[in-house]
DNA sequence: CAACCAGCTTATCGCTGTTAAGTTGCCTGT
DNA sequence: ACAGGCAACTTAACAGCGATAAGCTGGTTG
């Protein structure tokens, strides 16, 4: 191993710098082989998407900032990738796969309930996420969460179409109230909220029953409280026309 | 009404045309007041916004091209609207729009059934339209919708909390499913509907429940069923939780 | 030592949203 | 009847975008 093998010459030169020899290796701008710029590849590139998506939001990206911060060309990374969607729904997965599985306990209410609040938590996590899910969703993280998801549905009795309508159901509801959250969540200036409540308010005579319930007041409720309650109506649901035997 | 009236001149230049006398109207290239193009107007505008979002989608509205159709140019639509993104405001409301608002009967559970039917609906007439959920939705119509929900809700008995948490679910459920279902009508292509399935079949070791209940075979089920049923479950928690007592 | 080619860069394209400044023609005050 | 003003447009221009084509480069292989 440590010997001199054939074929690699112990060539010495030593001494004798010429032109032709490259000058030392301390001295060289880019060391020939050791701390070399770590290469391309596409999870450098979904993670760095990732933090410019939390950064900077969805219109923040763009395949130009992209390939700055991993100090490269914009046109580098249509190498690893065919077009910037395939980032965007890449970076979607990637999401998804910060979305534990729970462990399968005798429960299976419970496992739903466990995946369903990740699930959303993860949304909540990165606003960008809800709006990108205009695109057909097939990547592996994806794909596993719902097959838990349904597998629990399974063990709690399921079958046929019950199995497909509480699927979507619970699907949906979790996509939608993620969304909206988000959006919500997004008009971050307060003076804007403040100004959307007014927008209500100054036309009271139409919308009554809004303005009765203060449906825009945050204050009013707490989200995580009105997702939970949701989430146990259409569990119940579930649990009523999946388990009676 | 037929005779002179003043300040019109009857002016006669009978006869005497020279450089500075415009020419006869009928060979003026622009009628000085009859049929001239209609002004420009946020409806016109959004009209056109609409039918072009149709035509070739989301990333096929742009300013220029809404311009051309509109018969001027895109710096024009600056002075009727701030930025795209309030045209794409307003195209969402105008779908809004689109959306019947029931007649109260005397079955708020029905009343709630046809609004979200209709709701999806132009949902899916516009298949754009789900994907932009992702922005504040302040618009009259879209309000109004929601406050005859709400209403219909009061009247089924909900208040506080549980009104809070219906009114939510309900939505959360509809865009949702539209949102889903959109996409997966836009994934229009067939051979990519079978790339998909085809994509699960292949690890189908991996997501054995999923390929057991054909989750993406659109044969299998009818959406509108699925939807229908959804929505039952969602409305029997509604009533669960309202009418009692 | 030559050939190869994965992985990058340079150059460039057509298009985008948006701003600034110039033009037109109707409306109004006098 | 005329001046002025201003709403509603046009022309010109900019920076930035996604994407393609072609050129370079250095490690690997015959």
């Amino acid at each position: 191993m440590t010997s001199a093998e054939p074929g690699v010459p112990m060539t010495p030169s030593v001494g004798r710098r010429d032109s032709r020899t490259p000058p030392p290796v301390w001295l060289r701008a880019e060391p020939s082989r050791a701390r070399r710029k770590p290469p391309l590849t596409p999870e450098r590139i979904v993670d760095a998407a990732v933090t410019l998506l939390d950064e900077h939001g969805i219109e923040g990206l763009t395949m130009r900032r992209l390939a700055q911060r991993l100090d490269v060309t914009s046109t580098a990374l249509y190498w690893h990738v065919k077009i910037k969607d395939d980032v965007l729904d890449l970076a979607v997965d990637r999401i998804f796969g910060d979305v534990p599985i729970p462990d399968v306990s005798d429960n299976w209410l419970e496992d739903i309930r466990a995946l369903a609040r990740a699930w959303r938590a993860a949304m909540l996590r990165h606003p960008w996420a809800p709006r990108l899910i205009g695109r057909p969703m097939l990547g592996p993280n994806v794909l596993a969460r719902t097959e838990f998801l349904q597998s629990a549905l399974v063990r709690g009795g399921c079958r046929g179409l019950q199995l497909a309508v509480a699927t979507r159901m619970l699907a949906n509801y979790v996509i939608g109230a993620s969304l909206t959250e988000a959006t919500w969540r997004q008009t971050a200036d307060p003076d804007a909220r403040a100004a959307a409540r007014d927008h209500i308010a100054a036309s009271a005579h139409a919308y009554p029953t809004l303005t009765a319930s203060g449906h825009l007041d945050d204050t009013r409720w707490d989200d995580d409280l009105l997702f939970e309650e949701g989430l146990n109506g259409i569990l119940a649901t579930a649990a009523r026309t999946g388990m009676p035997e």
